[in-house]
DNA sequence: ATTCCTTTGAAGGAT
DNA sequence: ATCCTTCAAAGGAAT
């Protein structure tokens, strides 16, 4: 990591992304394979929740698409000019990074 | 104490 | 205009 005002320790207040459709999905449907089955590892997790995710209906997809929608509209209106960039460690391209100032 | 793993999708950057 | 990378969540595992 080079920007060390990213670290959590650094007190930073991080505006993070709006969800994408299937990671509210991933929200609200953890917990349900949580208790279906012992796994436990997200990693493992996730792989279901892909698999299921591409099981659903088309209108049951548009749900969390349209819930998605409404996030980012709520973070746009929340954060005006905000930009992904702002979580991004600059590994990309280091020399221009907006967070080499002492913090 | 951090980073990895793993998924889809939004967003940004690079080409 | 199209391709590539990062990061949103999450938590056990690895470092």
């Amino acid at each position: 990591m080079c920007c060390e005002c990213l670290s959590p320790s650094a007190g930073r207040q991080v505006v993070k992304k709006p969800l994408n459709a299937f990671m509210l999905y991933m929200k609200e449907m953890r917990h349900k394979v949580l208790q279906e089955g012992r796994e436990r590892e997200s990693a493992a997790i996730n792989r279901i929740l892909g698999r299921r995710w591409h099981a659903l209906s088309q209108s049951e997809q548009s749900k969390y698409y349209d819930l998605a929608q409404k996030e980012r509209l709520l973070h746009m209106q929340l954060y005006p000019g905000w930009s992904a960039r702002d979580n991004y460690v600059c590994t990309v391209r280091p020399s221009q990074c907006p967070y080499t100032v002492s913090v």
